[in-house]
DNA sequence: TGTTAAATTTGGGGTATATGCAAATTATTT
DNA sequence: AAATAATTTGCATATACCCCAAATTTAACA
């Protein structure tokens, strides 16, 4: 259990995490507070021991606070990891949606290569769309964008 | 050496190749011809025995001609699919110009997230864009648009 | 409270992608 | 033909996923 954490958001790229890792820090945003094993792993799928070992990872790097048999929960690290994840997804999503694609089709193509999006590219396409309050998929916060 | 190939252009998700094969391909078609693995090792900087193994690949699944020893060169089907990796890069560096990144940056970030994107959301986006000849990486071809 | 049932973790194993090094091989050049 | 350059093969590593079976821990309940 660590109470540091090696990202600092002043210093985040939006590239440290893969794919299936920023899956699990946006689910464990969406749910809020302590997070079961089990709940994680059938939202997204998964063996409870894939869960597991994510998990662990996360915390290992300080994003999640784990206590074995009880459940997981996001550090403050963590969380605000995440409402940039989110938020990425939002602004993504909003972009994509204007170019002719449904909904469910936009959501499911940003699910695919937002990992891959750097948080500086994530500014400039906020900030030249207006830095809307509502994406594709919900609410976009602005407490992380550079260029405001 | 296959005269076939596993993919039909007809049924091309553009979710196939792994990021690295995308930038095999990619380069593949740029040089055109038969193309020496210290060429294509040296513009990808990595080691020639990975390049070897990664044509030995897309050999495989019938995307390129290999002759050991002596070089690799994209197959007809290879050189379609080819050409809608580019189309694809060239489209979503138009699509993300238009929001404030430079055009080292955009080409940057496509570049990081394209082997993600799939041939219908490209086709949409094209069609949005009303199918540009132009774009922020070079010309564009619509050969491969489904909507027209 | 002891026993069972459910949830969870551990350990092992597997696939895919990607990489480099050293040694062996093939091609080229002289 | 011998030397040199290019290339391949075999081996080894690393990351990111994944699942299964066995062991463990927690929770429930009788």
């Amino acid at each position: 259990m660590l109470d540091y954490c090696m990202f600092s958001m002043k210093e985040i790229t939006g590239l440290e995490l893969s794919p299936k890792k920023v899956e699990y820090l946006k689910l464990l945003f969406r749910k809020g507070g302590v997070v079961r094993t089990t709940d994680i792993s059938s939202s997204l799928k998964v063996d409870p021991s894939t869960t597991t070992k994510t998990i662990s990872d996360l915390a290992s790097i300080g994003l999640v606070d784990y206590t074995p048999y009880r459940g997981a929960e996001l550090t403050e690290a963590g969380r605000k990891y995440a409402e940039f994840l989110v938020n990425r997804h939002n602004i993504l999503t909003l972009m994509l949606s204007h170019y002719g694609l449904s909904s469910e089709e936009t959501c499911e193509e940003v699910s695919r290569f937002e990992s891959f999006v750097s948080r500086s590219a994530i500014d400039k396409i906020c900030c030249s769309m207006g830095h809307p309050s509502v994406g594709g998929c919900g609410r976009i916060d602005h407490a992380f964008c550079d260029v405001s």
